[in-house]
DNA sequence: ACTCTAGATTTTGGATCCAATCGGTGTCAG
DNA sequence: CTGACACCGATTGGATCCAAAATCTAGAGT
């Protein structure tokens, strides 16, 4: 972690967005899970910041659906009951698609090779948590034609919110699931690199919903 | 009225929340337009307030889609283009059924008959803006038994990013189109009322997917 | 021993002041 | 006359201090 592109401080490396990408890290990276809560002043002290920058970033997370506020009670990263988790990937099983299909007419060779490259990342990754941004990176380099921000912006949102129970369903499942992912993925690569739409959203629109079915039979997910 | 609720609930009387609150009335309500610039000190002096509760109020609104930001350019209300708006369609036309599938088990007597008022109330008006908000309450109303959060918030972006231009297209349709609303609404209400999911779904896509299809032939909307 | 209340501590919300950045305008060189 | 550059006003971003609200703790009363 601690990245974020500090040497070369070029656009707009302001201060609020620094604090935003550290505290997305520790969100998206699961050191900050569903129900803790996030101090303003703890985290500027760590940051070297002022409180104000870090209220900042917490409103922008807010707008990314990793955390979430109350009146004087501070912000806490959200907590989603299963059935609040299953309707997320209910919606990610209707936008998502409608994001392929924008997106496919866009996407050419360059493209296409890189999603061939990342996939055969995935198949050869042993290593559990990148299996999580490499999934991401595959779906979201499908999307990467789609520049709708209304619809981008709400898949990230979906990404987000789900990011932790994602990580604790793929954690008990293990490799054994793995292969049913990959051919999906596989189908959804065929169909990009064809540019058939239809064959796209319905392998796309199949694999979260097989993803939401399988997920609704391991409430300890959510222990 | 209308009040928009904000759907994430993290409401009060504090500064921030009023200066929000302001805004969001001054953006749905069309005095301040897609492309309008927001300057923080005008907003503070008006409100008398200081810039800090307007600074959070905007980032508030960013999450509810009404503005968006730039470094150190400041606040805008976006301005969306005709495909852009097309798109948004496509979402409530994937997500709104969704969640009119999640309200409608819980939507007692009470809901029904408020429905049909609303309904009743429609019909009667003749006032431009005061259909956009009874229309907007319909809806809403017939929602109002998903307590989904993302959903929910999701579905007020979706609505509230394209109000404008839903005034500008309402305006010019006149009430030639006015009785294929009412009709279509009828259909939903009836839905609602037999609690036939899958009527309600059926028709609430096709209500939505007509209205963008007219507004896909109206492209003066967007002068 | 338990509960309810009141004060103290912690934490968030707001105001003012200062620094950094952007936009426009005017000037000078070609 | 035109274009580039620099300066200046306008506007946003950040830090510090103060006020308000919530939570925690301790004590008194039953």
């Amino acid at each position: 972690m601690s990245e974020t592109s500090s040497a070369t401080g070029h656009t707009s490396d302001i201060g609020s967005t620094r604090v935003a990408a550290y505290l997305r890290e520790a969100i998206l990276g699961g050191e900050l899970r569903p129900g803790d809560r996030i101090r303003q002043e703890e985290v500027a002290e760590r940051l070297g910041a002022s409180r104000l920058p870090v209220r900042e970033a917490l409103r922008m997370l807010e707008a990314e659906g990793l955390t979430e506020h109350e009146a004087h009670k501070g912000a806490r990263v959200p907590r989603l009951s299963p059935h609040e988790v299953d309707v997320v990937y209910r919606m990610r099983e209707r936008l998502e698609p409608l994001a392929l299909a924008e997106s496919m007419p866009q996407l050419g060779p360059d493209e296409h090779a890189r999603l061939e490259e990342v996939q055969q990342r995935i198949e050869d990754n042993e290593d559990l948590e990148k299996f999580l941004d490499l999934d991401r990176e595959f779906h979201m380099l499908t999307y990467s034609g789609c520049h709708i921000d209304p619809l981008m912006s709400n898949v990230t949102r979906l990404w987000n919110s789900t990011q932790h129970y994602r990580r604790a369903f793929v954690a008990l499942g293990g490799r054994s699931r793995m292969w049913v992912v990959n051919s999906e993925h596989r189908l959804i690569l065929d169909a990009v690199v064809r540019r058939d739409a239809d064959d796209g959203e319905r392998f796309l629109g199949g694999h979260i919903r097989r993803t939401r079915i399988e997920l609704s039979h391991h409430p300890e997910v959510f222990g």
